[in-house]
RNA sequence: GCCCCCGUAGUUCAAUGGAUAGAACGAGGGACUUCUAAUCCCCAAAUAGGGGUUCGAUUCCUCUCGGGGGCACCA
């Protein structure tokens, strides 16, 4: 209806005030206090700057105005209050609205914005050779929610998975292994072997410059092809990525390309040729470095005075790949926030580079995962959170509750819906909050299943499934609408597309979020105060078939985000 | 020292520069012979502080205070 409006309005501003239309300061909003109206501009304040008149003289012109221009019926009343022009649209129009979203269905906040663009999302990238810990989950949910917002918008997404499978940590790994092994003693293959291992030469390291020394060369062995070195660095490769499938694949995300920092290797002494070809890079204390006095930054580091790469080099290798081979039109980097400086850095040097040209690189960035104590959850630190342990830890007390609230369902489909339940409560309880803030862990709010949480979604649409279950299967797309809850709930569905537009916009899927949880209300105070299937017969088949629309969108907005839904709960 | 992010009820979070700043948790009270009470209804409580821009500021600018992160060979 919004869009509706606007061109209602726009039409009634006419030719004369044309620098109103199109100016970026006009706004259509919904109106927040009920009693107000539905919707509301603030056309009257801008006409009033320009024509030096108060905005209620402006309101009331442009009021008569739309009452001229705007079609039959449509509204049923415009106000004018504190200069606002309120619109109160008519039960005609909230008719209409509810036939086109039902006839729209699960496409219903699609649209074609992003048409013949390619968007490239990377996220849940993790560190090869270390557990993922939980700071893993916020960028690998985030970035598939994001993933999942841009192809609805019509972009051609891929989703991206970089992991860190190249750099020192293996020389720690391998340094620390060979050290065990060198004194004969038997070293066991498995992750949390090679995460003690790192934990424990990282720690001696800072006291030991040697062992510092030692798991530089291993590291620069290993990139200048020795065969030991490669040979463990596969062994700890599979491990892992083993590993990261599994947990990936439970918590139901996946990706297009998963190519590591390793797939960049035959391309990195190029990169940094190339650079000091073109003088962009220049030698420093026996390091290559691109200085970026202009751009007011330090200077990027792209090969160590050992002559091993970094990080630095695999990300202006992997980001021309992208730009060159895949053509991205954008690129979305779904990594923690304190990164901010690397990306900074990355995007100056691409640019400077000349690999960057008009495409839109973004760092979506998101706060850190604090320990209690509100400091940095550090795995070099020692201080892990294992990503796996508080997906197993949501997941078996989703399954206590769940036998306690609904012991009549069966046992494989128990299971399933602790998953279910489980998962999707630790994706929305991140995907509810703004991705700027920290988040300080805390068990107890991580897997609170109470308030605005994923189980009052989840329970919302199970509500809806089981009256459309027992209705039987019909489908009506329109009906009629009397009742305030039926048509506060059309308004609502009518604001889903707001919502998806928002979150591609800024990166934020909290915005859908958010309204899923306010959809979920108006949803409950719905079936609260009117009843559907005991209802007259004409009545019966509209609310069946706002029941039904409803549904779609609940499971449409769930799913943009990364969430599953369950029939019954 | 410089740079970035954050600061909203007791707590955890909302609020594309718009009206009377919304929720949830926690505390208290109420609603199931009728589509699932993981629901619904009622009740108290907040913009860190000072300037500025604006018809209008939680939002933008600036200073101060507080929390977090980053700043040459880690990712």
């Amino acid at each position: 209806m919004i869009e509706e409006i606007k061109l209602i309005v726009k039409t009634a501003l006419g030719q004369e005030n044309i620098d109103i239309a199109n100016n970026k300061d006009l706004v259509f909003l919904r109106i927040k206090i009920a009693r107000l109206g539905h919707f509301t501009t603030n056309a009257s304040f801008l006409l009033a700057k320009k024509n030096g008149t108060s905005p209620m003289e402006e309101a009331e012109k442009l009021k008569s105005k739309i009452i001229q221009t705007s079609p039959a019926g449509y509204f049923e009343k415009i106000e004018i209050v504190n200069g606002y022009i309120n619109f109160f649209v008519s039960e005609k129009t909230i008719n209409e609205s509810f036939k086109k979203i039902s006839s729209a269905g699960a496409s219903w906040g699609d649209s074609k914005i992003g048409a013949g663009q390619r968007v490239i999302v990377e996220y849940g990238s993790p560190n090869i050779g270390k557990p993922l810990h939980f700071g893993h989950l916020r960028s690998t949910i985030i970035g598939q929610a994001l993933f999942n917002i841009y192809k609805s918008q019509g972009y051609k997404a891929i989703s991206w998975s970089h992991p860190g499978d190249w750099g020192k940590q293996f020389g720690i790994m391998i340094a620390a292994y060979k050290e065990k092994a060198r004194a004969g003693e038997k070293v066991e293959l498995s992750i949390d072997e090679f995460l003690k291992l790192y934990v424990d030469y990282n720690f001696r390291m800072k006291n030991d410059p040697r062992l510092e020394e030692i798991a530089r060369e291993e590291t620069r062995k290993l990139q200048y092809g020795d065969k030991e070195n490669a040979r463990l660095w596969k062994k700890i490769y599979n491990l892992s990525m083993g590993e990261f499938s599994r947990i990936i694949k439970q918590l139901g995300v996946r990706f297009d390309v998963n190519n590591g920092e390793s797939f960049y290797k035959p391309f990195l002494k190029r990169i940094v040729d190339v650079a000091l070809d073109r003088g962009i890079a220049i030698r420093s204390e026996g390091a290559v470095i691109i200085p970026l006095e202009e751009e007011n930054l330090p200077p990027f580091i792209i090969q160590k005075s050992d002559e091993a790469y970094l990080y630095t080099t695999t990300d202006i290798a992997a980001a021309k790949y992208r730009l060159e081979k895949y053509k991205a039109d954008k690129i979305l980097y779904v990594v923690g926030a304190e990164q901010y400086l690397h990306f900074e850095q990355l995007f100056a040097v691409l640019k400077k580079l000349g690999y960057l040209k008009n495409q839109e690189l973004v760092h979506v960035k998101f706060g850190l995962v604090l320990g209690e104590d509100s400091k940095k959850l550090s795995t070099r630190a020692g201080k892990h959170i294992s990503l796996s342990e508080v997906i197993d830890e949501a997941v078996s007390k989703a399954a206590v509750i769940l036998s306690e609230k609904a012991p009549e369902i069966q046992k494989h489909e128990r299971e399933k819906t602790a998953q279910i339940i489980g998962i999707d409560s630790l994706k929305y309880n991140d995907l509810s909050q703004n991705r700027l803030s920290n988040i300080v862990f805390n068990w107890d709010k991580m897997l609170s299943f109470e308030g605005i949480a994923a189980p009052y979604l989840l329970y919302t649409y199970a509500r809806l499934r089981s009256i459309l279950r027992k209705a039987g299967a019909k489908k009506i797309v329109s009906g009629e609408f009397e009742a305030e809850s039926e048509q506060k709930l059309i308004l609502k569905l009518d604001a889903f597309p707001d919502a998806v537009r928002l979150a591609a916009d800024n990166f934020y899927p909290h915005t859908i979020a958010v309204y899923l949880y306010e959809l979920s209300e108006a949803i409950n105070n719905f079936y609260h105060t009117e009843n559907v299937l005991n209802a007259e017969s004409s009545i019966r088949a509209s609310r069946l078939a706002l029941v039904n629309t409803a549904s779609i969108v609940l499971k449409k907005g769930l799913n943009l985000l990364g969430l599953e839904t369950v029939e019954r709960l």
